[in-house]
DNA sequence: GCGTGATGTTGAA
DNA sequence: TCAACCTCACGCC
């Protein structure tokens, strides 16, 4: 499920589930153990995401910091992690938890993160320091991206899955947003306009906060929902509507051409050859 | 029961 | 460019 908007949601949901209070900590799978017995029992004071990656703020009794200094458990979810929230009382652990966070109220296990590690403060700003501008963070804006990009020979396509050139765009996103904007994704960075970046830009910050709001990624405007154009709603898992994403060989909602589908840089990429000319 | 694939990243070759 | 890693649901026998 994981792109910039999931963990943005996942940062406001652990805060108002857990924020402010002292908290259990546990690893049932045992792969955090240590680090869980370190925080069992202090304040989750803070949360915060940028990109893909979520950090958790903990307090312990000497101020922020269990140990004394900033603690932060670094959270990235990769391709397979998943965060799931409840009401107490917690069930017995399923699968393979990694994290377990419970207090009065609620529980939220996490499971098949790539990362999930105690760090301090000094760890987490160099983190921020390899991540380029996040369209969900309010002080980011397009110009650090644009620096980079308008000098680049690599492909927009590329360009936007790299996160230190825009944190928290991933596949999804990538591909719905090209064709939002009539782009081919195998045009080379520096041949897009600051015109045409600008307005991906934008696009990026309203799809994504879309995003945050409802928990899935949706792209399709207004005209073209399934209501609109008297089709059948997507059924697939990921749940929202989109124009090109996974729709290989399927009809373009809008021109009615062959939706294609190639490997790049290891990911699939989808578009419309008809939308996004060359 | 086995093989496959997935909204991601890292590090070696 | 490729393999490794993280986990689970699904299709097919």
């Amino acid at each position: 499920m994981p792109e910039g908007h999931t963990i943005h949601r996942l940062a406001a949901d652990y805060r108002e589930r857990f924020g402010g209070r002292s908290v259990r900590v546990t690893s049932p799978q045992g792969r955090f153990a240590d680090s869980a017995a370190l925080l069992d029992g202090t304040v989750l004071e803070r949360t915060e995401a940028h990109g893909k990656h979520l950090f958790l703020g903990f307090c312990g009794r000497d101020g922020f910091g269990a140990r004394g200094g900033g603690e932060w458990i670094h959270i990235h979810l990769g391709l397979f992690g998943t965060v799931d929230f409840g009401e107490a009382p917690a069930p017995p652990p399923a699968g393979t938890v990694r994290l377990r966070l419970v207090n009065p109220g609620s529980y939220v296990d996490l499971r098949g993160p790539t990362a999930c590690a105690l760090i301090t403060d000094g760890e987490k700003v160099a983190i921020h320091a390899r991540l380029g501008p996040d369209p969900l963070r309010p002080d980011d804006g397009p110009d650090r991206a644009w620096a980079r990009i308008s000098r680049s020979r690599t492909t927009i396509a590329a360009l936007l899955m790299d996160q230190k050139v825009v944190a928290g765009v991933g596949n999804v996103y990538r591909a719905e947003v090209l064709f939002r904007h009539g782009i081919d994704p195998y045009r080379p960075g520096k041949d897009l306009t600051e015109r045409e970046w600008r307005a991906l830009w934008a696009d990026l910050t309203a799809l994504m906060r879309e995003g945050v709001r409802n928990n899935r990624i949706d792209t399709v405007r207004p005209e073209h929902t399934p209501e609109a154009m008297g089709r059948a709603p997507r059924a697939d898992d990921h749940g929202g509507e989109v124009y090109v994403y996974r729709r290989a060989r399927l009809p373009c909602h809008i021109c009615g051409g062959e939706i294609r589908t190639a490997a790049l840089a290891a990911r699939n990429l989808f578009w419309c050859a008809g939308c996004q000319p060359a």
